[in-house]
DNA sequence: ATGTCAGAAATCTTCTGA
């Protein structure tokens, strides 16, 4: 029998209600094992488990928070050991995580997360939402190295809310201020990435010059999305996975399908 | 400061979050 590579989607929906058209075409475009979700907005009553399961995703994990938040995982493989995650004790729908058991396959741990925003002020000190953010990395860090050793097969998807690189911002001169991109931002993102010695699948691919995006904000205009974005969204594998990562990219058209989300899906292929 | 989406709770619009 011939082994495929696993194909894993991350994608900020910005309400799965509202995507579920472009969740259909990106599916047939791309056939996807794997779709990890953030930004659902659907708790358990609201979520479209029929369509998802319409589209070949038979096994779905899904962690809603009201109209706020919300990570799935879609899988048309089995899943187990569905987790979904607190901090320190409370539900919030920002992490979920399973394991991918695809058949003839070793198993693959697979993470969806969406990490705060931060809000607007660039300083922790005087901004709750920006510290609460900083926090939640530290935490999603401990997790990560007390949870897995450096031979696990494990994934880390997810709407990260930073742009580490200079080039994952369209003006790295003039965001150096802005929440996401500052250097409390990337120093957290840095603990994170050295919690699981953790690699970033789209730079092992992409060279680190090259400007990449994910997200491009609806306040403006149409010719800018494309130019003036950023790098939000990430998938990350473990050391043992490192040598297995086929291929990676943006998959920038879907930001222009519409009713589109800000965020377009990043694609990651592993091979078996 | 502005711009645009989406959801909730309550309207025929305002709020919060991003």
């Amino acid at each position: 029998m011939t082994k495929t590579a696993l194909r894993i989607v991350s994608w900020n929906v910005n309400s799965i209600r509202k995507r579920i058209g472009q969740l259909e075409k990106l599916t047939d475009a791309h056939a996807p094992d794997v779709i990890c979700l953030q930004e659902t907005k659907a708790n358990d009553t609201a979520f479209p488990f029929e369509a998802m399961r319409a589209l070949g995703f038979a096994h779905i994990a899904a962690y809603g928070y009201g109209g706020y938040n919300g990570v799935a995982i879609l899988s048309k493989h089995p899943l187990k050991d569905v987790v979904c995650h607190t901090r320190r004790g409370k539900r919030d729908g920002r992490h979920i995580s399973a394991v991918v058991r695809a058949k003839n396959a070793p198993p693959v741990s697979v993470h969806s997360l969406y990490v705060p925003a931060g809000g607007e002020a660039p300083d922790p000190r005087i901004n709750s939402k920006f510290a609460d953010k900083l926090s939640f990395i530290d935490c999603a860090a401990d997790y990560f190295a007390a949870e897995y050793g450096f031979r696990d097969a494990v994934v880390l998807t997810g709407d990260l809310n930073i742009a580490p690189l200079p080039s994952d911002v369209w003006d790295h001169h003039k965001m150096q201020k802005r929440i996401g991109h500052t250097d409390y931002d990337i120093a957290a993102l840095d603990r994170l990435k050295r919690s699981l010695n953790w690699t970033d699948a789209v730079r092992e691919i992409i060279p680190p010059d090259d400007p990449v995006f994910t997200w491009w904000s609806y306040r403006q205009s149409e010719f800018k999305v494309d130019s003036k974005g950023w790098r939000l969204d990430h998938i990350w594998v473990s050391p043992g996975l490192k040598g297995s990562i086929q291929s990676a990219e943006v998959l920038v058209d879907v930001r222009h399908w519409t009713p589109a989300s800000d965020h377009a899906p990043v694609l990651v292929k592993l091979k078996p």
